[in-house]
DNA sequence: ATTCGATGCATGATGCATCATAATGCCGCA
DNA sequence: TGCGGCATTATGATGCATCATGCATCGAAT
């Protein structure tokens, strides 16, 4: 009952087609840690000038998504330990104000619509579809942010997901199953209102989750500088 | 002792350039609510060609520091209520992690660097300069993530002081005081290097120095909408 | 006859493409 | 391993076509 959905109106130039595509690339491991991004190459490929493209790198420069290491080097950055860690004590307490309020405020339609991706993202993994698992889960946390009517959020959360895009899928993207087990009492506590409740279980979702994040970036970082 | 400051490397292109310019601009309320932006406009007053200032834009727009009412008309936002509450609200948190890890953490260097600011702060606001006084009491809460040695924290803050700028700068810009008196409690939680307290302190100053801005928004939103 | 509303046109600003240039990355060599 | 040259690549400028905004004129109703 809330209106239109405002967010799909950004189609309407080259350049933030461009970027929402780079986006998705980004977020689907297409792009690897440290890769090198050219502008005229990625015009050449997507069949249009290098203008529409410099403007969606720029944005993702913007957006710390890309760096610039030299003026004519763009490059997927290599998350240090350091950086992630901060990104994710950023993200427990960012998400756990997003739970806290969508769980006091949530409706039963909202409700049942995580509880929708919690299912499907069951089944990707029971598929042993790893991919969309992580995707699902992606989703999940976002859908978190946009019950708790806080739109800002979770455009802090999006960036901070865009950098992180490239680590996850290739830590995930390989093996290994999706912490899907630690949402469900997040939402139980949904369900029961219960604010603190849905804070602290998000928290310790995130928490959980850098485990196997932080072993990878210990095991990949030596190798990554030495290539 | 640790080392240089890498954020002024971006100097390097045009571009980059004329995007500080503007958000100094931004900070300073050079730019009111509302204002309309026009690209070709600013290049003839920079005296350079439009791409530069159309990169700076983009990214500004990227930032939320502008926004594309319509694909060619390019505005300065104007926060509703409930969005610079939720600004608010991330501040309460983001910054409170920050100065709890800052006070935790700080050097004697520091905590002398944050009291010179806290000096100047006062010399400012007895000569009646607001408006240094305004743009004092950002670097003190830019500087208290800086000595929390958080980069990513930073730049969130960064952005929202952005998106904020040019409603605080209208609000402060004419007259009125800043609200030093509430950094002194901080300033003893960082020299005791109580992170808790520390913690408190900064919020309690945001949560206060909302008033006023609030009070403004109530005062200055139909109004604006009249026009 | 006057005022309100609608349609059409002109102005103006932006998005995208193309071009020139200067600086850099990369590769080979000492 | 360190350095130099060449090809490459981003940056900045310019031009054109497109589209939105605003104004003026025209028509109709009171």
């Amino acid at each position: 009952m809330s209106g239109f959905d405002l967010t799909l109106l950004e189609h309407d130039n080259l350049g933030g087609t461009i970027y929402q595509k780079l986006c998705e690339a980004l977020m689907k491991g297409a792009f690897k840690p440290n890769d090198r991004l050219k502008i005229r190459d990625l015009a050449d490929r997507l069949g249009t000038s290098v203008t529409p493209v410099r403007d969606a790198i720029l944005r993702l420069v913007q957006d710390q998504a890309l760096v610039l290491r030299s003026p004519r080097d763009i490059r997927v950055p290599m998350l240090t330990r350091a950086t992630y860690l901060e990104i994710r004590d950023i993200r427990v307490n960012l998400e756990g104000l997003a739970a806290a309020r969508a769980a006091e405020q949530a409706t039963p339609a909202q409700i049942e619509a995580l509880e929708s991706l919690l299912k499907r993202n069951e089944e990707a993994m029971a598929a042993g579809n790893t991919a969309l698992a992580t995707e699902l889960n992606q989703i999940f946390h976002f859908k978190v942010s946009e019950f708790a009517d806080m739109p800002v959020l979770g455009d802090i959360l999006r960036r901070l997901w865009l950098q992180m895009g490239p680590l996850i899928a290739d830590v995930y993207g390989g093996a290994g199953r999706t912490m899907i087990d630690h949402h469900y009492p997040l939402m139980d506590a949904i369900r029961g209102h219960d604010g603190p409740a849905a804070a602290s279980a998000i928290q310790a979702d995130i928490l959980l989750a850098s485990g196997p994040i932080l072993e990878r970036i210990d095991g990949v970082h030596p190798e990554a500088l030495a290539v």
